[in-house]
DNA sequence: AATGGGACCTGCGCGC
DNA sequence: TGCGCGCAGGTCCCAT
């Protein structure tokens, strides 16, 4: 999945769907999928309403309001997190929709008579809900992140993020604490773009180089918004749709075939166990 | 500190 | 048709 693009399109999505919804019921068939437990998820999220989802990295962030379920206490703001992983999908369905494949948690929403199904898909089951029972716990959460590429992260600032490490430079773009959102398929096309070997030190990076990066990975990242995300074997929008960038990878999975600047065949490597995919003719190291 | 490997899980496509 | 292998959008943990 799900990098910053695709989980910002379902943010962008669900908030226009489900808000103002309350939670009235969980079903749920593999508890791991919960946390901090099934039974904390179940209790913490049961009878609220969703105010808002948000973003930040790859995480989903949902903002509730209302009394605990079983507690019943004071009703404040609470908050859960939804991680999709490689294989994740939520989906928004009508409860007399067909269920659909992989379900592991259903979330039953309600809002006056009018009545959703937020479902979790996860093939591989890797992927997360988390319950968080305040504004404080959820800062501990994110605060760890780097800053978001799309919304905040300056110039001068990415300079001297990659400035400051040795770590080849895909390495770094997709280190979370380094910038936020970043994953295989998108640090493959930026470095593609600004015709970066993924296996360059970032510190051996020019100034000019970054910059080109910097842009590459906006332009990347905007790309991929407009056309509804990445679309692979998981990743789904809200209904079920796919997204269309994968029609415009140009490194990504291309092992073999010519690169569509200067039509060397593409090459792939492994950087930390991740199949990573360059032109070996215009990326080259000492660019 | 940095790197590499394995774990977590399951599905799918390919070659034989 | 069936089987084994490699690969998959991510992240965490441990050993060296």
């Amino acid at each position: 999945m799900p990098e910053l693009p695709e989980v910002e399109i379902i943010k962008r999505q669900l908030n226009k769907e489900i808000v103002g919804y309350k939670i009235s019921d969980v079903w749920r068939d593999a508890d791991k999928m919960l946390k901090p437990s099934a039974k904390a998820f179940v209790e913490g999220v049961c009878g609220k309403d969703i105010v808002g989802v948000g973003r930040r990295a790859k995480l989903l962030i949902f903002q509730l309001k209302g009394v605990k379920g079983i507690k019943g206490k004071k009703d404040g703001e609470s908050f859960f997190l939804v991680h999709l992983k490689l294989s994740g999908r939520l989906l928004v369905r009508k409860p007399k929709d067909l269920l659909d494949d992989h379900t592991h948690v259903i979330l039953e929403l309600e809002q006056g008579k009018k009545k959703l199904q937020l479902r979790f898909a996860e093939a591989r089951k890797l992927g997360y809900m988390q319950y968080i029972e305040s504004e404080k716990g959820l800062e501990e959460v994110l605060f760890e992140f780097g800053p978001e590429p799309l919304n905040g992260l300056t110039k001068e600032e990415f300079r001297e993020i990659l400035q400051g490490t040795k770590r080849k430079i895909k390495e770094a773009l997709m280190d979370q604490k380094v910038i936020a959102g970043i994953g295989n398929i998108y640090a493959n096309e930026a470095l593609w773009l600004a015709k970066i070997h993924p296996e360059v030190s970032a510190s051996s990076l020019s100034t000019r180089q970054i910059d080109g990066l910097f842009e590459a990975l906006g332009s990347v990242l905007r790309e991929a918004l407009e056309k509804g995300g990445a679309s692979e074997q998981w990743y789904r929008q809200i209904h079920g749709e796919k997204g269309h960038y994968q029609d415009s990878f140009k490194v990504y999975q291309r092992e073999g075939e010519l690169c569509l600047r200067c039509r060397a065949k593409i090459k792939r490597i492994e950087i930390s166990g991740r199949g990573t995919f360059y032109c070996p003719s215009c990326q080259k190291i000492g660019n």
